[in-house]
DNA sequence: CAAACTATTCAGC
DNA sequence: GCTGAATAGTTTG
């Protein structure tokens, strides 16, 4: 685990439901701007894939980047997230 | 330590 | 919309 591996799981971990980050934005909280790929890098070789959210980072210009179960199941838990979130802002369920 | 790799991004056509 | 170049960190030998 590196420093700036360590630093883009806690801001990716931070994301909130049903929202997305770019890989450029989270390398520029990272600290490192032009990082961006790293950022992929790290995300494609993260300790654990589950616990990481890592669907909820994409590319800029309203793309998906990639995934380590494919992109087929990044966008359906984008969707599901985007339900999810429906759900905790309703009272009722 | 150096080289290769990459789930990227930007500019040019 | 696609191609080519550039950047920065991880991984492997």
């Amino acid at each position: 685990m590196t420093p700036f591996a360590k630093k883009v799981y806690k801001i990716v971990t931070e994301i909130p439901i049903g929202e997305v980050r770019t890989y450029k934005l989270v390398a520029q909280k990272a600290g490192k701007p032009r990082a961006y790929r790293a950022v992929g890098q790290i995300l494609k070789h993260n300790p654990y894939p589950l616990i990481i959210p890592c669907h909820r980072v994409v590319a800029s210009n309203n793309k998906l980047g990639g995934y380590i179960f494919g992109l087929k199941k990044k966008k359906l838990l984008l969707d599901l997230e985007k339900e999810i979130k429906q759900c905790l802002a309703s009272k009722r369920y």
